[in-house]
DNA sequence: GGAACAATGTTGACATTGTTAACACCGGCA
DNA sequence: TGCCGGTGTTAACAATGTCAACATTGTTCC
């Protein structure tokens, strides 16, 4: 387990470095296409040493794609995490998605830019988008138990949920949505109207 | 006015056939991006043609997306014309748009994916984009005056049909949404669940 | 310890693609 | 008729993903 051989010539481990310059540079901003030569170049090495690493290029963004799968994952569940009904819960939920959407725009939209067929060639990615679609999905599910969802199909009413979120993020992050109005109080006020359909009219 | 000067040289109108020949590609699937060689290939013309007609690929792009737009707009205006009250009428249009992405998947990923930034530099898209999400916001309004819809906040309820929509359209071509329950039934019944949320309480 | 071997980087080259520059053709107008 | 603007052509360049061949390093086994 080396973890830092910075002998000119082997890296040490360079996958992460990689992964971190584009992480990086997601985070700048980065309007177009991450190149390959320029994350190369962040990380001191040529331009072919990615491919002892990545099969292409298509395979470092599925990498990327895949962390930020994990970071919306958290952040949607610590979204959730104080409240104590499964609606409220599911208010944090959206709330934490679209702030993840808003705090990561570039990053975002690699997650579903590129074509999501390339997801089944990419197990990593398949798994991490999953789980972070169950947050959603478990909490839904949860609160269609617990009678204070409505008794329709569970899964419709996540995909109603997870569609608004994603839409709404989508609007934002592509400035469709004058900035200045997208926080967190819009997010609340928007799933509020979802969640007073979804919610038990028993 | 020249229609169809096909004299081995000048096209006649090579801007049109080159619309034609992204589109169609658009029509066939053509995961990727489109190429502006293939596209002048298909037209019979040189590479280099294309820059007599458009200053640059994202000129075309931005061309392509706006006959887009105006295509969204009929859809959705179609989908909404036979409804009594407002509330119906959003029904309509939601499902509307929801189909017009689901027909041509390639086409609403090109309007939405590259970086909406570049609208500000291509008057003709900002104004069809518009007039596109004018028949939702105006459909709403009419709601509001007419007392059926909450009388909230008349941009937050288009801002909340329109992520909707927007999210639902994207998750189904991307491939996110099982496409057996991609159909006009599931539109209608996740644009319900958010119609409940929206009509008035009084 | 040293020799084979796998892992990891490097250079050089190629194909694709967007784009520009310089030139050719065509149709209309003075 | 001759010029000119509009339109199309060829040649060439730069950027970028990718492959092949080679170099270097670390490891493992005798």
């Amino acid at each position: 387990m080396i973890q830092s051989n910075r002998n000119a010539y082997h890296h040490g481990d360079l996958r992460r470095a990689l992964l971190d310059a584009a992480l990086a540079r997601l985070a700048d901003g980065e309007a177009g296409q991450l190149k390959l030569r320029a994350l190369a170049g962040d990380a001191g090495v040529s331009a072919t040493a990615v491919y002892r690493h990545f099969a292409d290029k298509e395979a470092l963004l599925a990498a990327i794609a895949t962390e930020g799968f994990e970071g919306l994952r958290h952040e949607t569940r610590a979204g959730g995490e104080d409240a104590r009904d499964p609606v409220a819960r599911l208010h944090g939920i959206g709330c934490g998605y679209v702030r993840f959407a808003r705090e990561h725009p570039a990053h975002y939209r690699l997650m579903f830019g590129p074509r999501m067929l390339d997801r089944e060639q990419h197990p990593e990615l398949e798994r991490a988008a999953g789980a972070s679609y169950a947050v959603l999905e478990d909490t839904v599910r949860e609160g269609v138990e617990a009678g204070v969802l409505a008794p329709a199909d569970a899964a419709l009413l996540s995909t109603a949920a997870w569609s608004l979120v994603h839409g709404l993020a989508l609007l934002i992050i592509d400035g469709l949505i004058d900035p200045e109005r997208a926080d967190d109080a819009l997010t609340e006020r928007i799933t509020g109207l979802l969640a007073t359909g979804m919610e038990s009219t028993s």
